[in-house]
DNA sequence: TCCGTTACGTA
DNA sequence: CGTACGTAACGGAC
């Protein structure tokens, strides 16, 4: 047995390295004695879904806030057993990012996700539920790295997590490849890999003392941890992959790309680079105005559409389809595993407002919305169907009920169009048998843009709306939607004085005393990530998770079979529907064929 | 090799 | 006084 000793605040913690199968003896003492553990594990990489090709577990840790052991499990079959063992013994189980850890331990333990999952605590769930900001923002961030310095003790965040870069170095190899290659028994591996658990521990400790009485009193600890749960099973089912489709457009965006490449190398050799672009603009004598947060001239699509000069055009479809190509198609056939799925990571809360991020594989949050290009490269299973339920305007029938605005209601109840009812107070009423406010737009980018936080500015540049009938509509907003006004001011309120806000959820979020305005935008965000979040609970209790493949903010994906789509599509919509505070948000149901994209490319799709 | 900056896709 | 993300790329800093 190998033993190191590291101080934090001058504590002295010690890890336990098993090197014999004799040492196993005082493992089993250690966690017989310590039915509350902090657990991690180090690996070969973060591709889980490999197991059958390359990807290993190499440690396995577990400790509390003094003492930790790591077990090398991949040099010796007992210490694997050993590690299986504990991860059944223990009672409690402490990680960060835990979900990582139970996919490891499910695909090379044979420990499965619903075994560990009911007794985790994930730090990352606690530390949000503290303080969702990043750390740019000012908050302690949600990374160990992060939550060790900002909770614990800088120097040892430093020196301890820093060392993997170190490592790295004297291996001479990148960061992210040192994985695989450092020495089971480099000591600084050890020590790193040793005080992970023990971070973990403590951080618990810290933690949970800090979690706001009402968002415990609302058993948001336990919500959440059911949510990462099920998006946890999600991201192991994964989504398969129409390889074919993807080759067939990687291969139309190469083209495409090489044929404007070859345009702009007239005058640039990298179309990429902004630099050789403002050069190449003000030598043909445009005259650059627009300028970057910090100072430099832009070269955004915006300045692009101005400039009239082929290189404009070429630049803009030759990264076009670079960008797209890489980001959604290669990403997608670089991340098949060995049956022809990809597998995204889902982050069950991680925006300020605790909205869900997926990255990735499948970075299905950021695919081009309108029409089912990127999404035709995912497929129901063999024999199903895909389909999407949606909530219909969630944002603002939340912004309606949490107001508890009169007129905003109204027009929810009376199935109105709210977009003409914002134009009508602006610009007066229709005329008789019109559908759509001649202003419509002005109203509907004025809806949206109050919430989020913005002014008559944002639905100006946002919506493509002149600025006359911009500051107009935003005016009538504000004063024929009074309840609102009086919302957002009670939020703004508690914000100056206290710094944060509630929502219904018990969910505390921090507010920048500077930037009172988001209040609102902060309690609407979150208040529909928690309703989306309900309802993948209430579909998993129903059953459903098996058929789930990916949440989008207020949209479920579903892999349904066939001949049962529709009675299945029907039952999750009305499972997935829920009245908040006396307004229904509804759920609907689109049906496709094979590939989700299908579901945009039908003919009366409301995409 | 790392990181800040920029651009751009979504709700 | 326009919210929240993730990804790709450049180019200077190390």
């Amino acid at each position: 047995m190998k033993v190191l000793h590291y101080t934090i605040k001058r504590q002295t913690v010690r890890i336990n390295v098993a090197e014999t199968t004799w040492d196993l003896d005082r493992f089993i003492d250690f966690i017989e004695a310590n039915p509350v553990l902090g657990f991690d594990t180090e690996t070969t990489g973060l591709d889980w879904w490999n197991s059958d090709r390359g990807f290993r577990i190499r440690l396995a840790q577990f400790g509390n806030g003094i003492e930790s052991w790591v077990l090398p499990v991949e040099i010796n079959p007992e210490f694997k057993a050993a590690a299986i063992w504990a991860l059944r013994k223990a009672r409690l189980l402490i990680a960060h990012n835990g979900t990582f850890d139970q996919h490891v331990s499910e695909r090379t333990l044979g420990v499965p996700l619903e075994e560990l999952a009911p007794k985790m605590l994930d730090t990352k769930i606690f530390a949000h539920l503290v303080d969702p900001r990043q750390v740019k923002e000012g908050g302690s961030g949600l990374k160990l790295e992060e939550l060790t310095k900002h909770y614990i003790d800088a120097t040892l965040a430093e020196e301890v997590k820093g060392s993997m870069t170190q490592i790295a170095k004297r291996y001479k190899v990148k960061k992210a490849d040192i994985w695989p290659v450092v020495k089971t028994f480099d000591p600084e591996y050890l020590l790193y890999a040793g005080m992970d658990p023990i971070l973990a521990y403590r951080l618990l400790h810290i933690l949970m003392p800090k979690v706001p009485a009402r968002s415990k009193a609302k058993g948001l600890i336990g919500w959440e941890h059911r949510l990462a749960h099920i998006t946890a099973k999600m991201e192991r089912t994964g989504y398969l992959v129409d390889s074919a489709y993807a080759e067939m457009r990687i291969a139309e965006l190469k083209a495409e790309e090489e044929k404007w490449v070859q345009v702009a190398s007239q005058w640039v050799d990298n179309v990429n680079s902004d630099k050789q672009l403002i050069e190449a603009f003000q030598s043909f004598g445009f005259k650059l105005t627009k300028k970057t947060p910090k100072g430099n001239f832009s070269m955004d699509a915006e300045v692009l559409d101005s400039i009239d000069h082929p290189l404009a055009e070429a630049v803009k479809k030759a990264t076009k389809a670079a960008k797209w190509r890489k980001t959604w198609f290669e990403a997608a056939l670089n991340g098949l595993d060995s049956e022809g799925r990809v597998h995204a990571s889902i982050n069950s809360i991680q925006a300020r407002t605790a909205r869900m991020s997926i990255s990735g594989s499948i970075a299905a949050q950021t695919f081009p919305a309108g029409d089912g290009y990127v999404r035709s490269a995912f497929l129901a299973e063999e024999g199903h169907v895909s389909a999407s339920i949606d909530f219909g305007n969630m944002e603002l029938r939340v912004m309606a009920a949490a107001s508890n605005d009169p007129v905003m209601l109204k027009a929810f109840y009376a199935d109105e169009d709210l977009h003409n009812i914002t134009a009508i107070a602006a610009f007066g009423p229709m005329e008789p048998g019109q559908k759509k406010h001649p202003k419509r737009a002005a109203g509907k980018g004025t809806n949206f843009a109050i919430g989020f936080g913005g002014t008559w500015k944002a639905v100006t540049e946002g919506f493509g709306v002149p600025e006359e009938d911009a500051k107009r509509a935003v005016d009538a907003f504000w004063e024929t939607y009074l309840g609102v006004a009086r919302f957002a001011e009670k939020l703004k309120d508690e914000a100056r004085r206290t710094g944060y806000i509630y929502t219904a959820t018990g969910r505390r979020l921090p507010v920048d005393r500077r930037r009172l305005y988001s209040a609102l935008n902060y309690y609407i965000q979150s208040t529909a990530r928690d309703i989306t979040a309900r309802a993948i609970i209430n579909l998993d209790r129903a059953g459903f998770t098996p058929y789930m493949r990916l949440p989008v903010h207020d949209e479920l994906i579903f892999s349904f079979p066939k001949e049962r789509a529709a009675e299945l599509t029907e039952r999750a919509a009305r499972i997935m529907e829920f009245t908040f505070k006396g307004l229904l948000i509804p759920a609907d149901g689109e049906i496709g064929d094979r590939s989700w994209g299908s579901i945009l490319d039908l003919e009366d799709s409301k995409h």
